[in-house]
DNA sequence: GCGAACACGTGAACC
DNA sequence: TGGTTCACGTGTTCG
């Protein structure tokens, strides 16, 4: 791990200054507890790079970055920086020229000197940092390049990951209100006068796609997103709003974060989501028993914890309710004769309505409800709970039987022997490891003997092997053919 | 696929006067389905041999079979045959000389000409033929040999799979029971005088095991299992029965299977499993809710409809029963002045109870219970499903980032020039993927430069590179060590 | 009317 | 002793 620059109080001071204290004490402690270099660097996927510039160029949003899933090796799982695709803002009529000149040189050298230090301390080389390349660094800029350097554990919430998690696009319009979710990205992208942001869930990722216009949510968007990123691609059938509403999410000031449920895909069968209408919330809907007292209505809390403690404080909310808050249909008139046992059923009703809230928040995460049955419903929820288990323990062995391939040494044997002037060295391994094994396979189907062989680097990282053959009744046309379709088969 | 003995009325009259019908129908689905291609044969494990073998010689066990989890490219995963050992019959004193010389002359070559025809058809080659290398076949060979042209789908449940699914040991003391849930090998079981099969589970399978004797279920014989098979070795902390006693499955006439419970294990941490207790269920346990009317207690029906079908049925069960049957511990006295309403004091109880028994149920599927309380238990319910979920998602995403690595090709060109005589093939592909990778990269960072470079193949599949390089200051020694703790680092 | 499903108040058991 | 949880019978609504 390279310079720290926080252990200079003069280099602290300089990012400080244009990251904010929050940012900093983010990254020491990302820097410190080694999260970053913990993941592997996830190996570039082609084509997203491709389909991250097609969403930003010629639209309205200004940068995309797509989070990676990636797996320590202590089997601890993050989102970390995939890729990511941001407009050159120089050059575009979006940004005032005279604004964007201004906040150049107001702090622009500052702030490549920053990002400097930031790049330093993560162990990047001097040679493949960006900043060095640019004169000058805008705050987008800012925003932007320190992105690289966030990583989002699924251990912590945060709602890269909150996305990733429920796998529903998550639609935020006002940055600033989710910053305990969003971390020191928040006042980031403030500073950079980020407007919208939106996270949308892939396969093996999120990509995030910001602008610095106030955009409100758009399911052509979210489509337009989800089509662009070709591989891994997660293909949607109908984008239909679960409740045919926008839920702001609970929990006190974390503001207008809108949710648009995409429906849960799932390309095994186990999970046929189809009919996901929950119509008969209609009948037992959240207008009869999960109201809370302000009239808004919680149905997803937004997250695992989030379920749980807005569960533990309901009883605290309905402690608070007035007796005739709620339009009793049904059920025994209250018929209070005396007022001795009046706690006991108080007690009681507190003891039902947190049933129920469970049971509502039960329903919410179990798909495929067949009916709206409280004995049906935990039916589904047995079934469904039997299933992810049978598939995770599934998932689990093939896991398994990858790493143990990947165990079984892909070297057998090393050899060296010294000679006089030079040395020999000797590796072996198995074939059905090797690279062109399907090649030598091929050549030994057709009982081709390999002459001459020969393997060489070349600079890009490449290893050529060569093999001269004896051409056979000379249709070697007709072997490249072969060699070729065994190949790609 | 070969030749489909079925369709030689005489091949088949052999093959069914041998296995009996059940098989044969068996055989002609599972090929005809073509199940068994499309499942990839698994590459052997190493160790898995001589964990079964250690299993099977010295002990009461005959054979023992691993059955390995394998997921055909369409998506659907199975347990396939991946390894076994069978001990063998000559020579032991287990089986009557006699006895078995009369069983050997009885039928032998006509069991080993249907082993042969089974063989053929499912596209055996002749020489790798087992069959072909014993002079007679015994019926216990019989029953052994067959098993590797078994599969159990996770579609269909089947013993096998059951005891994946759960990850529990399940012990049949008599194999002809559950003929069901074990297809036709029941019946050949019954033949090879097989009285005790014991299904132990495995992170990336099941491990069977099984005896002539008529054995009773032995905790240390599942953990001798255990360690006995050490790759992928399920480590047990310790074998806590849950509830403190064995419960016969349900279901009418499956017979004495016995379930011991063996604690799920995880080794994320999501899934804690430490206070595995469920201490409370002394309170509401089985004794009052779920006692069905013959008084056998059924907590953990045995498959996923297994749940569902029992909780269907029960409500058929509870009508008939009589009404004092429950103690009632708790509620209001009967106190039944009129008899008007009795239907619905009825409906209601049996609505109840039908409740009750769901949440018995769940809290047989959700782990690390908190407390016995109904809305806890919902609540742990919903933390489980929504954790489950997420590592779900987070695998998927890992599997999907194997595949594209995995689809990016490992030869990125191939390339074929002819010459007079001969021809040079050339393929590239890239070093990372390279066995040799490694010491490449080991020899650069040594400045080593290799003047000579030679790949040739050696008669047991192996690829051998050969370099020749210029030792610079005569460390050869220094070099080879070098480059082996690159190799093993 | 009738079966299904729910909420309610109540008595009781268990800490 | 309260506090909590449960089971029970009942009143009620909906299709």
């Amino acid at each position: 791990m390279g310079e720290k620059f926080w252990l200079i109080e003069e280099d602290k001071a300089l990012v400080e200054s244009v990251l904010g204290a929050e940012a900093v004490q983010f990254f020491v402690w990302l820097a410190s507890s080694n999260i970053l270099s913990e993941f592997a660097a996830p190996a570039g996927v082609a084509g997203v790079q491709d389909g991250l510039s097609k969403v930003v160029e010629g639209s309205d949003w200004t940068y995309a970055i797509y989070w990676q899933v990636s797996t320590s090796k202590s089997g601890k799982s993050a989102l970390i920086w995939g890729d990511g695709h941001c407009r050159d803002p120089r050059g575009t009529e979006k940004m005032d020229g005279n604004d964007y000149r201004d906040q150049r040189f107001a702090g622009g050298d500052r702030r490549k000197q920053a990002l400097q230090k930031i790049h330093a301390c993560f162990g990047g080389a001097e040679d493949d940092n960006v900043a060095a390349k640019l004169d000058s660094v805008s705050e987008l800029e800012m925003f932007y390049l320190t992105s690289m350097y966030y990583a989002f554990p699924f251990d912590k919430p945060s709602t890269p990951s909150q996305a990733f998690n429920t796998s529903r696009t998550i639609w935020v319009s006002d940055p600033r209100s989710c910053s305990e979710n969003y971390q020191s990205r928040a006042s980031l992208a403030k500073s950079a006068r980020i407007e919208t942001v939106v996270f949308v869930p892939f396969k093996s990722g999120v990509v995030e796609i910001g602008s610095g216009k106030s955009l409100s949510e758009d399911p052509n968007v979210v489509q337009m997103v989800k089509t662009s990123i070709t591989p891994n691609v997660v293909h949607p059938k109908t984008a239909p709003k679960i409740f045919g509403q926008e839920l702001s999410l609970g929990g006190g000031k974390s503001g207008p974060i809108s949710i648009s449920f995409s429906p849960k895909v799932e390309d095994d069968s186990l999970f046929v989501s189809d009919s996901y209408e929950l119509q008969a919330l209609a009948g037992y809907g959240p207008s009869n028993g999960y109201r809370s007292d302000d009239g808004e209505v919680k149905l997803f809390p937004q997250r695992n914890q989030g379920i749980l403690s807005s569960l533990e404080q309901a009883k605290d909310d309905s402690l608070m309710l007035s007796d005739d808050r709620r339009p009793r249909k049904r059920g025994r008139k209250p018929a209070n004769g005396r007022e001795e046992p009046l706690n006991h059923v108080e007690a009681e009703r507190q003891r039902r309505e947190k049933l129920n809230q469970r049971f509502y928040a039960l329903r919410a995460v179990v798909p495929n409800i067949s009916k709206m049955d409280k004995a049906s419903l935990l039916g589904d929820a047995i079934a469904y709970i039997t299933d992810l288990q049978k598939k995770i323990r599934i998932m689990e062995a093939e896991r398994e039987m990858v790493n143990d391939r990947q165990k079984q040494p892909a070297v057998t044997d090393i050899d060296l022997q010294e000679r006089h002037e030079d040395a020999v060295v000797q590796v072996s391994c198995p074939l059905d490891v090797h690279p062109v094994s399907r090649v030598i396979k091929a050549m030994r189907e057709h009982q081709i003997v390999a002459q001459e062989s020969d393997v060489s680097l070349t600079e890009n990282g490449e290893v050529v092997h060569t093999f001269s053959i004896r051409t056979q009744g000379g249709d070697a046309e007709h072997l490249k053919e072969k060699l070729t379709t065994a190949l790609f088969n």
